[in-house]
DNA sequence: TGCAGGTTGTAGCCATGGCTACATTTGCTC
DNA sequence: GAGCAAATGTAGCCATGGCTACAACCTGCA
């Protein structure tokens, strides 16, 4: 459980709304990062199947996705429209040089998401659940606090 | 049939393509996420002006999301067919108890992650925005080892 | 060679979460 | 009490991301 009768931190001082100007600059960045998740996912899992096994084909993104085949082959389009991928019908899955931009920086962002939760002591299991949807809100500057902590927490021993 | 060709090749530690019924739980994991944290971003912030300004208004949801009034309208709708939220034409809104349990523990894991990433070293700015995104995410067994890493930190100086 | 079954694509449905434009109601001021 | 500005509500549009059902395509094997 967690105490939320702690108080006396200066961040909210007063009554708790954060100034307005802010706070919706922050609600825009969250909303800006929710229409791409789905992106970097898609892009992200054909990496690595591509990687792993050669190619990446819609059945195996839907089976990998828990989704309809027809929901993955809409979304390739979207994709394939937004120059993140290239198909042709009936062929398997390439991305693009942007696709494979983004598939690299989602990747390493996921991996060091996912080393971060267990450095600070949770599960393999949760730390994969919660890197799969953290991954797309965390900034640079806090990923570059993550890897900090695991440098720190390495050389401390 | 299905020949997952599951092979570490070792990109990285053991192959990086996790196992697929673990990979659709936490897809799955996540698109529930995705699905609750609108209604979650809604019932904090009325929580948040009820509590600051005796009132939740429409407008000023509107203002501090920066969205416009009419899809307000249209959220409240659905956040009252779901029995999270209580208003009467023309009148402001009011959280159900249901509503007010979960902006409480919104509110909670919202003020621990932020907290958390002061804790690491993440400006405050950042640590506010990402804090935005992120904590719909956090999993109950993750908040603990913020918790405990908060703690930890504090008797350590 | 032909066809069965898996894969891919298409069509059409739904809910969500955005928007603009317009209509209605409220409440304050004069 | 009338009028006006602001708030609220309604209508209708769009894109996204789900789904099912059906159609088309490819391929391996008998």
């Amino acid at each position: 459980m967690i105490n939320m009768a702690e108080e006396g931190d200066g961040a909210r001082d007063g009554g708790r709304i954060p100034a307005p100007d802010q706070q919706v600059a922050n609600f825009c960045q969250t909303r800006r990062a929710r229409r791409t998740e789905i992106a970097e996912d898609y892009v992200e899992l054909i990496a690595d199947l591509i990687d792993s096994g050669g190619e990446a084909r819609a059945v195996d993104i839907a089976r990998r996705l828990g989704v309809s085949h027809a929901t993955v082959i809409k979304t390739i389009g979207r994709l394939q429209r937004d120059g993140l991928v290239v198909s042709k019908p009936y062929r398997s899955i390439f991305l693009s040089d942007a696709g494979r931009r983004l598939a690299e920086w989602s990747r390493s962002r996921h991996d060091l998401v996912v080393k971060f939760l267990l450095a600070i002591g949770v599960s393999e299991e949760t730390a994969h659940a919660d890197a799969e949807g953290m991954e797309h809100h965390v900034s640079p500057e806090t990923l570059a606090a993550f890897e900090r902590h695991i440098q720190r927490q390495r050389s401390n021993g």
